[in-house]
DNA sequence: TTGAAAGCGATACCAC
DNA sequence: GTGGTATCGCTTTCAA
């Protein structure tokens, strides 16, 4: 049996009442007799039991994160970053790898304060929860819950914009994955740019990878730049791509930036481990993060309206871009 | 508020205590009645408070994983195999992607009946944990837990011996990740193999990686398949690395098997999902599983003695192997 | 400033 | 078979 605040309140001598509140700072306690409570309790190695707070608190300082694709890494920057995050406020991450509806349900008659959904699909999520939701991704139609959504299409025409304005012409896009919601949101921007600014099309203009690892980039990369003609700049879906990509550049004795300008999908930190700075365009992973937890807090306090909150993406230009030189 | 035993016991006319019972599906409720209170359960949209019933029966029915390294894709599919696992015997999964110390800690204070441990370096866990822990990794010297530790000095053994006899000499193991004491077994089984049975050493026996994906494996293979001798035979140290080999192979215009036998670590359902039937080594994800999860089910029932069990490899030869043709 | 007592929702034991 | 009741560990009024 572990130690409960009755125990301490024996060896204090005081009322366990008193104890509960010692524990939780409250200022009706006289300070000394704090001090020697929360003594006593770390001395003992005192651990409130959960289940009983919850019960009677109705609150559990947990957050349930749905997350079904841990097989694909992308969001795993995400998650670790948002776990410190919360963690950081005094609650706990429960991850649930299962489908939307079995995660639902599973944190419905679990004591989560809140469910953080990643949806990676258009398809509205039909589940009535009695815990408060709030979506990561694909912005719904009419989704119910509060819903974050990243900006990819703007991204990319950033991307195009910044190349066109550096005097590029022939821009490629390397990131069209056929059946990802999210990657098609960025071939959308990336077409629509290409209209906007009134570029002329060429033949490669967008190239389809298998995947998003820096394999697939380095196999589209490659592709692309075995022909004849070939474009000038290089946007990259993600930032694995990105990886692959400055391989086969460099494997075809090119130089970024001299023979190709590249611009990275992506805001993470990691775009300075490589050999080059990485141009980016994206929402920085801690942004990110910050307005999930702010959504999510609101959420637990009622005070969250079901809406949209758009993240406008950031250009990061570095040294992987540079002007056309003719 | 939500619904609780109280508002079915007034529905059905009955106390609540019996209501406790017909849904914990007790012999002692006569049949119609139990039939009728649950179905006045299931109407109302009852979910039991996990907190209230925690607290009393003293089980949370919820498994604690410590997985720091989730940005590894490594353990993914175990991970999905033994949340199935669990759930299929009304566990939940609650997983901390904190380091170990944290996790402990916080799994040590909220109800987790068991823990689950991913450890892949050598150093000793020291931390004292009231929760019963079980450890997945590499066996430590005497550690104070129940260790699952798969053989991998032996599977890469396995796959050499089966080469040699197939008459293949000159093998190459692709698959040398420095830092990751996991791969570093297997580099160590490779090295004790050559030497039982006395294969006179060549250049290109171990191969460094930079990291254990498709990509490296693709690397790695180029660079070796580059040179003017090659290997008759390879054994690579993962499932995704053998993805990259075989690109490589086929790019050097070889076939596998006649110019070259593979045999791949890592014995997962994917093996199949390749243009040639990959043999390998390795124990299959669900014996895994299985494994885990009755040593935490015997762990949380008191029945577990900290000792290491050893999955044993199994060798499946398929079509990616043929013997030496002179 | 402290203590006593009610109660959160469910289980389990003991009567009836 | 069913109902009453103590109990789990803690928070929260309400008195003292």
């Amino acid at each position: 049996m572990s130690v409960t605040i009755k125990d301490i309140a024996k060896q204090a001598g005081v009322s366990y009442s008193t104890v509960s509140k010692a524990l939780r700072d409250s200022p009706l306690v006289k300070p000394p007799t704090k001090k020697r409570i929360i003594a006593i309790a770390e001395q003992l190695g005192y651990k409130p039991n959960v289940a009983a707070r919850n019960l009677v608190s109705r609150r559990s300082q947990t957050i349930g994160v749905v997350w079904p694709t841990i097989e694909r890494v992308a969001h795993s920057a995400l998650i670790t970053s948002l776990n410190q995050r919360l963690e950081a406020i005094n609650y706990t991450t429960l991850i649930s790898i299962n489908d939307m509806k079995t995660a639902f349900s599973t944190f419905n008659q679990y004591p989560v304060d809140a469910i953080l959904a990643f949806n990676d699909s258009y398809s509205p999520i039909d589940y009535t929860s009695s815990v408060p939701i709030v979506t990561y991704g694909i912005a719904g139609q009419h989704s119910p819950f509060l819903t974050i959504d990243v900006n990819r299409k703007k991204a990319i025409q950033i991307a195009v914009e910044q190349l066109i304005q550096l005097g590029h012409q022939h821009i490629s896009y390397i990131g069209d994955l056929s059946g990802d919601f999210l990657q098609e949101e960025k071939v959308k921007g990336f077409k629509n740019a290409l209209e906007l600014f009134q570029l002329k099309p060429f033949a490669d203009q967008t190239i389809k990878v298998q995947g998003l690892e820096q394999y697939d980039g380095y196999i589209a990369a490659r592709k692309l730049l075995g022909k004849k003609s070939r474009p000038t700049a290089i946007i990259s879906g993600s930032h694995d791509l990105s990886r692959g990509i400055l391989q086969a550049i460099y494997e075809n004795q090119l130089s970024v930036p001299v023979d190709i300008s590249l611009i990275s999908y992506d805001n993470i930190p990691e775009r300075h481990h490589l050999d080059i700075a990485l141009s980016t365009v994206g929402v920085p992973i801690d942004t990110i993060t910050k307005t999930l937890v702010d959504a999510l807090m609101h959420t637990i306090e009622g005070k969250a309206v079901p809406q949209t909150i758009y993240l406008e993406p950031e250009l990061n230009l570095a040294s992987s871009c540079q002007a056309l030189t003719l």
